[in-house]
DNA sequence: CCGAGCATGTAACACGTTACATGATTGC
DNA sequence: GCAATCATGTAACGTGTTACATGCTCGG
């Protein structure tokens, strides 16, 4: 939230859907978060609320101790979250499934990394055009960047087991 | 844990063990979770616990209906979990910090990505070896290889990376 | 006999989501 | 005027982790 506000002021909502929308492929949060969050920050002093006058909603800008705070936040590693592949969990038990209904999750798999791999492809292909003038661009390519190969990743690797399953199937009957 | 069980019976402390020896690339649970699960499976039937004579200790092993459930389970799919990379979310704003900080943090990623393509290159020649004759063991290797893919495009991407960072560093100056 | 590992369990806590409640604003 | 969207907030709920408490067992 502190990184959404210091690239511009805005609302609660508006931090939501830059999250989604920016960040969506490695990030995310809801408003039963956010809000509260945000009343938190203010009380630390590291955002400020312009009340606004007669239009709804409040905008919210970093201060400058919450610029720091950021930058402090930045420098020390996130605590990874435990790992969590359902996909993986079930194939991992496949053979109580057979290589029909594997194929089936398998099948999912690839379908959602190609359409990522399509979203991810013209994504990168608009950050790059940013990234000659804009610095911090450059950084953002690299998190699209790391989604591309992941995607590809995935990819061949749902090919590779589609592969694997079919021969299995084969052998099967 | 109905899975761990299918395998063959055991204590709950080595339901743990095998979910973290075997399926910790891909999951995990904790005592906290696992105890109290134990204690549902078992009223609903699932699971039956052999209470040990003198021994410390019982052993937990699948019922008829808890293989059925665990087959069942396996059919759905597993919601996805929201998702949460820390270091891209460190280096989307690393304009903040300059090429040099980032760099430390790819250099992480690349040192971690290394270290588990050779743990997983070796559980996979093991895997391969087993699945020739078990059936089961083919299922499992599939789950190894999307370590090896993942683990592959993570290096990728870490390299690739890092040349745009000291390219980043070389011009800063 | 003692330390390491086996084994079970609970309580406190943190985190995060979903759903709900409420109202303003804007475009048609 | 009405629907969609903007906007803020809270309460309930579920989930999962950590830390703690407790005791057994076995090898050296």
């Amino acid at each position: 939230m502190l990184g959404a506000l210091s690239v511009e002021p805005m609302s609660g909502y508006a931090i939501r859907q830059a999250i989604t929308e920016t960040l969506g492929h490695f990030w995310s949060e809801s408003f039963g978060q956010i809000y509260p969050t945000l009343a938190r920050l203010e009380a630390e002093g590291l955002v400020r609320r312009d009340a606004a006058g007669q239009t709804s909603g409040s905008t919210f800008r970093l201060t400058a101790a919450g610029r720091r705070r950021l930058v402090h936040l930045l420098r020390e590693p996130i605590p990874a979250a435990p790992p969590r592949n359902g996909t993986l969990l079930r194939l991992f038990f496949g053979g109580l499934l057979g290589p029909k209904e594997c194929t089936e999750v398998v099948h999912e798999v690839r379908d959602a990394a190609r359409r990522r791999l399509d979203q991810l492809t013209a994504i990168h292909a608009e950050v790059a055009a940013e990234a000659r003038d804009d610095v911090g661009a450059r950084y953002r390519l690299m998190t699209v960047s790391s989604g591309l190969h992941a995607a590809r990743a995935s990819l061949a690797w749902a090919e590779e087991t589609l592969d694997a399953l079919r021969e299995m199937d084969a052998v099967d009957r």
